[in-house]
RNA sequence: GGGCCCAUAGCUCAGCAUGGAUAGAGUGCUGGACUUCUAAUCCAGUGGUCAAGGGAUCGAAGCCCUUUGGGCCCA
């Protein structure tokens, strides 16, 4: 158990005085206390002033002399404060055992939420034409830590990227190769997806401005690649799969994993698109028009104020948002699987096996990828055409949150890093565009960060062979950019600068790896492993309790970020947790204090801090090594 | 024209879902702490009409309405 274990039993002898005062229906709360004010407080005097006709203070103390009759074992007194607020103090020598000796468990933080439910949760899903830039990274990150977190409320995850393989994106690098003489080979040195990206996409768009007569060739392209056999369609697919397979590096490389890889090629050809469309029309969630701007095309009615939305165009072809519904509904197991699923090429670094679809029946392989809910990672500039998506998977699976969009703001670009690209933005950000060539990449950005922290844990590890440096600087470098990407919420715009972005000072990963790595020297240098059973009476200074206290939270910290999907609070919690143990490190000293039980209790907290850092930066793909 | 999001310290952001104590961090600036378990650290100081106006409430940064400024989407 943890601090959650006292708030329980405050809760519950408030439920018994509340009773014996024939009081119900109050919903109020306890929460761990801002400090100076105890140790964990209740609101509950200002919800009954009303109906009691007294004020909040009066009723604080009146609860307070109440609950000194109740059973307490982790509450040393409650405290009537004069604002109102009913205040506990904990017996903190019976709860630094319980949440110490509960924090040496693997499961520790561990929330049961999910209750082993599936749970569908896609990101990524880049064109597969281009290196990932820094704004796919927050997409990557944000999906990644989700992932983690949902993973550790009990739910079971399965990750899956959609490749966007024969949309228009791919098409314009195909005309690049086949009409304007690119080289199938990028230069020396040079990975692929940069080289699709950078060159290929971008020249090739540009050159759209000055030939139109390349309007034509573009469309009969996209056409090809719909249909699928033919010899541009496959010289498109080992393109895409190259310039997969390099982007998949990239995410590898920053600790994040696929269960599954979708192919939007395969959804069209796979006939789940005619199985759905009977489905719609058979629910009437969608509608033929008769007459009217839209008529003789299928509509879904829009709702209020918005427009009708036309799925099916009067001509019979799909539009765009039709891939997204059939794709949708088979993420939520609403359709038979029309796939057969192969592992990927290659191992992922986790060696956890990565599928991906096929339509190839022979050895015909079954999986389930699917989940009784889908969180969808999409920046909200889709908010519109998710939203639709969303409201039809309710009534579709007849759940109202079956499937989240989990939107996100942009990353743009500051003023001064777009001028590095050329761009003169007169002093406001820019927009990313990977057509015009206005980007970071993820890979430029990493190596960046890689070369400064090489370089601050060379000068304080002289010692230190170059492979070891290298292990630390990626570890560091990963942390940095991923911190960077969750650390403030989903809807505030991230503007990046390379040059800030090379920070490792202040709220950033590099911080809270860095207290790790002083916890690790602590325990490397007693060089014992700390026993559970130590005094935990010993344990009193102010910076101790505090340090406790931070540990014991975790659990609650992970079931916030779970309901809310919101990975900031993981972030917020890592960091405010290593704020807790550089004050401890700073007030008392651990080792060499003559007094054996307290270096022995004190060595119990610095075991216990490293394994719960570790276990709350894992939930946001950080790694912190023991040096640094 | 319609819709979504944002606005809190010089700058970047927490806090807002579920109203209640003293609005917190980081960064910047000023000063201080390394013969000590790693100074990628810590301590102190500085810095706020919580965009503006109105409403409901005993009580609003938070809830409701309006306005302004910025970003985005659709047409």
């Amino acid at each position: 158990m943890t601090f959650k274990a006292m708030i329980d039993e405050i809760e519950n002898n408030l439920d018994k005085i509340l009773a014996d005062l024939s009081i119900s229906g109050v919903n109020y709360s306890v929460v761990p206390a801002n400090p100076g004010f105890g140790d964990a407080s209740s609101n509950i005097s200002f919800l009954l002033a009303k109906q009691l006709k007294k004020n909040p203070k009066d009723i604080a103390m009146m609860l307070s002399e109440r609950y000194l009759n109740c059973a307490s074992t982790l509450v040393l007194k409650p405290e009537a404060h004069h604002s109102g607020y009913l205040n506990f103090i904990a017996n903190w020598e019976k709860l630094s055992q319980m949440i110490l000796s509960e924090s040496y468990l693997d499961t520790f933080g561990d929330v049961e939420i999910g209750n082993n439910s599936t749970m569908v949760v896609e990101h990524t899903s880049v064109n597969p034409n281009k290196a990932l830039h820094i704004g796919h990274i927050r997409n990557i990150v944000i999906g990644d830590t989700v992932s983690r977190i949902l993973r550790k409320a009990k739910y079971r995850v399965n990750v899956l990227n959609y490749i966007d393989d024969s949309g228009l994106q791919v098409a314009d690098i195909i005309l690049g190769f086949r009409h304007l003489g690119f080289d199938p080979e990028p230069p020396e040195g040079k990975k692929f997806d940069h080289y699709c990206g950078d060159d290929v996409y971008v020249k090739t768009t540009e050159r759209y401005e000055s030939d139109s007569s390349l309007d034509e060739v573009r469309k009969n392209i996209l056409k090809e690649l719909e249909d699928g056999d033919s010899e541009i369609a496959k010289f498109a697919d080992r393109v895409t799969k190259r310039v997969l397979a390099a982007q998949l590096e990239t995410c590898w490389n920053l600790g994040v994993f696929y269960d599954c890889l979708n192919f939007e090629s395969q959804i069209i050809r796979s006939g789940l698109w005619n199985k759905i469309f009977q489905k719609l029309k058979e629910m009437s969630l969608i509608e033929f028009e008769n007459d009217g701007k839209n008529s003789g095309c299928w509509v879904i009615r829009g709702e209020g104020k918005e427009e009708d939305k036309v799925i099916v165009r009067s001509n019979g072809t799909a539009t765009y948002i039709a891939k997204d519904i059939p794709y949708a509904a088979w993420k939520l197991g609403l359709l038979e699987d029309p796939f057969s699923y192969e592992k990927y090429d290659k191992e992922q670094p986790n060696s956890k096996t990565l599928w991906q679809t096929t339509l190839n029946q022979n050895d015909r392989n079954s999986q389930d990828f699917t989940g009784e809910k889908v969180v969808t990672v999409i920046d909200s500039r889709q908010a519109r055409l998710q939203k639709i998506i969303t409201s039809l998977m309710a009534k579709f699976k007849a759940v109202p949150d079956a499937y989240v969009h989990l939107g996100y703001e942009s990353v743009t670009l500051s003023p001064d890093t777009a001028k590095t690209l050329g761009l003169d933005t007169d002093g406001k950000q820019a927009q990313m565009s990977g057509r015009k060539g206005v980007y970071v990449n993820a890979d430029t950005v990493y190596e960046l960060l890689k070369e400064k922290t090489s370089g601050e844990t060379q000068k304080r590890h002289p010692e230190m062979d170059a492979s070891e440096i290298e292990r630390i600087a990626h570890f560091v470098s990963v942390g940095t950019l991923r911190y960077e990407m969750i650390k403030q919420d989903l809807d505030k715009i991230i503007t990046f600068d390379l040059t800030k972005s090379l920070s490792l000072e202040g709220d950033t990963a590099s911080y809270i790896q860095y207290t790790h790595a002083r916890a690790s020297r602590i325990l490397e240098k007693a060089d014992r492993t700390p026993s559970i059973d130590v005094d935990y009476s010993l344990l009193m200074e102010e910076s101790e309790i505090d340090l406790v206290k931070n540990i014991g939270l975790f659990d609650m910290q992970v079931r916030d970020a779970a309901n809310n999907l919101s990975p900031k609070v993981i972030a917020r919690y890592c960091h405010d947790l290593a704020v807790s143990f550089n004050s401890f490190y700073e007030h008392v000293k651990v080792l060499d204090t003559g007094n054996e039980p307290l270096e022995n209790s004190r060595l119990c907290l610095v075991w216990s801090f490293k394994s719960t850092i570790e276990k709350a930066l894992d939930l946001l793909g950080i790694t912190a090594p023991d040096a640094m």
